[in-house]
RNA sequence: GGUGCGGUAGCCAAGUGGUAAGGCCCGGGUCUGCAAAACCUGUAUUCGGCGGUUCGAUUCCGCCCCGCACCUCCA
């Protein structure tokens, strides 16, 4: 069955095949690596994960026998160079390349922990400046941009017919608005621009950079080379191109870089090559909420992987909270929901363990299945579950379909090798989410010290002789001591609190 | 002002022109001296409000109320 996914530019739904048959390829905005990304951050790179999970096993499974593979190519950038990258290094008083490479190691740290696959190219902006040169200097000859009056180079919209239509915005509202979503003038000096809707492809250079400049495109007029650094688009047109060609299948990216990134994308990149459709399909999720507010610095309410993981909640459960919303519905991260999700997790591990029993197969050996790719055709039960993530990423649906299946797998009247074929299609569905089980060890067999096993011998006594009231009185001195104890049919376990 | 999204049980969240998946929490039960665990089980006559279309609407249409997002450097 082919995946079909809302496509944001055309406002409806479309299936998605790689336009030259063989490869699809695919693009995401990245992060901007001054500090560590946060869950909503988060929220876009693994729903583009789930995506590119789903694709991987659709086109395994469907790729006739004869026919070549179809292949996957997922490039996602690190924006290594921008206002914040260069401030904040200078505030640390950190040459841009560390500062950033920290960071990115960071980012690569938290994407591992959430169970990421890694894209096939991770392009950093500075590492391709020469593309982002030619670039301007292409859009320069074709008379798509100028030098403005302080020395930057702009795109002209005006000369972009088809601008506004990735946003659907109009232009002429786009010049009304004083203020950006910060709160903060827009500073459109119109002195340098031609129209407050023109925007920088790159930079001159100011004091306040630093040593942080390149040789740029040439003036025109001057032909000297404009020293300075790129616009905050014209990384990702140059980059895209670079890796995946002037027209590619798939762009990805939150909901608000669809204007005024994505459209300027679009307005460089197809002026530049002439060639429409820059991009086939627009891949935008809507944002994350955090307790029923938008995440800001001033709200302090922008979560790291880290300071979650700090309050005992696993990178599973926030993979799992991020997903369990429709990607295109504002999703409201709760530390409610955080805990619910880590309960389903474990409840899915506890459904699921007699039913491996039965097959005789260990949980590690389950979560091996679940963490590879499979050429599997979901058959049985979980075809549900599978039209639902082929039907626009619908994965709360999917998540309601495993959970019932795997309750109803549960019955004695099914074979051992109808069990088997039932799994493999479950892991083929927990892939495609990038959901790890059993990732926590068993915990370690912890001996009690020799006082607490003295004390639970006793309360056992104790309780053998019912002596109720001195049972419980030694199980709180066992609990004060750090231990809890548990009592079976025929006798009792001692276990860390 | 422009554009777009959404209002479904205590919370989260799918969904369909024929009478509401799933998860969390909670209640009840079995078991247990108790507790925990485990297992079984229950929980929306109802889908923001009011009209309309229809044999029938939560699902289609209209109006209204409410919430949210984006509108030039935020995923």
């Amino acid at each position: 069955m082919a995946i079909e996914l809302h496509d944001t530019l055309t406002r409806t739904r479309k299936t998605l095949v790689p336009s030259d048959g063989q490869t699809y390829r695919f693009y995401c905005c990245g992060p901007t690596v001054y500090g560590p990304a946060h869950i909503g951050n988060f929220r876009a790179f693994v729903a583009q994960d789930v995506l590119r999970r789903v694709l991987e096993t659709d086109f395994l499974a469907h790729t006739a026998a004869d026919a070549p593979p179809i292949v996957l190519k997922h490039v996602r950038n690190i924006t290594d160079v921008d206002d914040k990258t260069i401030r904040t290094s200078q505030e640390r008083g950190e040459t841009l390349t560390a500062f950033t490479q920290r960071w990115t190691e960071k980012f690569h740290t938290d994407c591992a922990a959430l169970n990421c696959l890694t894209p096939d190219v991770e392009p950093r902006a500075t590492a391709h400046i020469p593309q982002q040169v030619a670039l301007v200097e292409n859009l320069l000859a074709g008379g798509f941009a100028y030098v403005g009056g302080d020395g930057s180079v702009y795109f002209k919209v005006s000369a972009c017919s088809h601008y506004g239509e990735l946003s659907h915005l109009d232009r002429d509202q786009l010049q009304t608005q004083t203020e950006n979503s910060a709160g903060q003038a827009n500073d459109a000096d119109e002195y340098d621009r031609e129209s407050v809707s023109d925007f920088a492809l790159w930079k001159a250079h100011k004091p306040e950079d630093g040593d942080n400049q390149w040789p740029g495109p040439k003036n025109p007029a001057t032909g000297e080379s404009i020293n300075g650094r790129p616009g905050w688009h014209l990384e990702c047109s140059a980059m895209s191109t670079a890796y995946l060609g002037e027209s590619f299948d798939l762009h990805g990216g939150g909901v608000d870089l669809c204007f005024p990134h994505h459209e300027n994308e679009i307005a460089q990149s197809e002026s530049a090559s002439g060639q429409r459709p820059f991009c086939h399909h627009w891949f935008h999720n809507a944002h994350l909420m955090v307790e029923g507010k938008k995440m800001s610095k001033s709200l302090g309410n922008l979560y790291t992987l880290e300071e979650l993981d700090a309050q005992g909640y696993s990178a599973q459960a926030v993979r799992y909270v991020l997903i369990n919303g429709h990607y295109r519905s504002q999703l409201n991260f709760t530390f409610n929901g955080l805990t619910a999700a880590a309960s389903a997790l474990a409840k899915l591990e506890k459904a699921l363990k007699p039913i491996l029993d039965i097959i005789g197969m260990t949980p590690e050996e389950f979560r091996e299945l679940c963490g590879k790719p499979s050429a599997m055709t979901v058959t049985g039960m979980f075809v549900r579950a599978w039209e639902h993530l082929s039907d626009d990423l619908n994965v709360p649906g999917a998540l309601g379909d495993i959970f019932s299946c795997v309750g109803d797998l549960n019955d004695p009247s099914y074979s051992k090798s109808a069990i088997v074929g039932q799994l493999r299609s479950l892991a083929g569905l927990l892939y495609c989410l990038g959901l790890e089980l059993y990732t926590t060890p068993e915990a370690p067999i912890v001996e009690a010290p020799e006082h607490v096993i003295q004390l639970a011998a006793q309360r056992w006594e104790a309780k053998q002789s019912r002596d109720f009231t001195a049972a419980d009185a030694l199980r709180a001195e066992i609990q004060a001591a750090g231990w809890i104890v548990l009592d079976r049919k025929d006798g009792y376990d001692l276990s860390p609190a």
